[in-house]
DNA sequence: CAAAGACAGTGACATTTGTCCCAGTGTTTC
DNA sequence: GAAACACTGGGACAAATGTCACTGTCTTTG
């Protein structure tokens, strides 16, 4: 049963909500945790439940025509799934993958039944995920649009800032950290040889090492 | 006034709200036209209303730290726009600029205390609504993470079809369809040399007329 | 009609990105 | 320890795109 940490931490909108609907919510939660890389959902799955993250990180993709990944978005704590959101309260059929992030994930999930209750009865529900919706939706929309102009210097500077841990390491391949931006490991490790001659990061075998992180953010724009 | 015909093509999932709403929404509803390229919406504005295209089209886009403009999506008949309906249920202002089309647009809006009544009593209308944001959202997406990789001539021939009326004539400058694609105009008129020189548009000033569509669409993909 | 302004044609060029290919180095497995 | 595997370095090259510069053409305005 997660503690109250948890879900104040994954929910935090949750002191706008009536007390009947904290309580409900609190009786009905169930937290969930997921080995890295995990798949959580695939496309056409049936989503059961409301997903908060409360610890780790989970990304949807989709896979193209010629089996490519394209990564949609990430979400971290605090945050939910936009498009499981919509899957769950529409019936859609949800349309991406969304795997468990490289450390794995821990979330706070509230079954769909309940969830339908408490959308019904308390209006301040109503709008804590229309706000979750609209937050996420405009910030993916411009990520989107700006990835098409950024070059990918700067999306890659972004991703290693977005990805590193406390000491600033990050654990991932040339090959995943491709993945994410999608495009071709030979081209990450071009930039990542250039950023290291610049003494901004080090590379080595599975991990880089961020070094000058005030410089990486210049270049991050 | 508007008619039942606008209020109908515009809203197509009115036949599965109670007759109730259907009603109301008849009552409150206001046909409002928009001049071409006129501005309805800048950032920071509070959304008064639930806005449905039942004829032309809007765009939305941004402007970036360089004074570019990012189109964001475009909506067309018995659309709306997710971030203003968003913004409307939310209370949130809105994070973009929304402008008429180049043909202006006729619209139908639903006044927000009226679709929040709607909201509060009719579960079909929630459910029309988070369809609504479901179905254009994932289309979104997948639409701008394939901008990134498609070559623009795919992404120009897709507009092309998009924009064009009736009799396959687009009135648009090649500024404005790089605007629209978010490059220059060089390249435009570049890939509209070659497509004029295959045959399969004739470019003359100030518009682009399609001769042979059955090519473009394949070369859309 | 003349001038101004908007629009398009076109070549040259730099940059960015994707791709192929192979060598080298670290890690795991047996 | 040897083989298999995963990962990185780095060159070479093609393709796509952005940018500059200049010319020519069409339209509007006065």
């Amino acid at each position: 049963m997660p503690g109250h940490s948890d879900i104040l931490t994954s929910m935090p909108f949750l002191d706008r909500l009536k007390t009947d609907s904290v309580s409900a919510i609190s009786r009905s939660v169930r937290l969930h945790t997921f080995a890295p890389r995990t798949i959580l959902l695939h496309p056409g799955d049936k989503v059961s439940g409301a997903y908060f993250v409360s610890d780790g990180a989970i990304r949807i993709y989709y896979v193209d025509a010629d089996g490519r990944e394209g990564t949609l978005y990430r979400i971290g704590q605090g945050e939910s799934c936009v498009l499981a959101l919509n899957s769950l309260f529409s019936a859609m059929p949800y349309p991406a993958w969304a795997e468990a992030g490289d450390d794995g994930v821990n979330c706070v999930v509230l079954d769909g039944g309940t969830a339908r209750q408490i959308l019904a009865a308390d209006e301040s529900f109503m709008n804590a995920l229309f706000e979750q919706v609209s937050t996420r939706l405009y910030n993916l929309l411009q990520d989107l649009e700006r990835a098409i102009r950024l070059p990918l210097e700067k999306r890659l500077a972004r991703l290693l800032l977005d990805l590193a841990n406390g000491e600033g390491v990050i654990t991932l391949s040339h090959e995943r950290l491709a993945d994410h931006l999608g495009t071709s490991r030979e081209v990450v490790s071009r930039i990542v040889r250039s950023l290291a001659a610049a003494d901004i990061l080090k590379s080595s075998y599975g991990t880089t090492t961020l070094c000058d992180i005030k410089a990486l953010q210049a270049i991050s724009g």
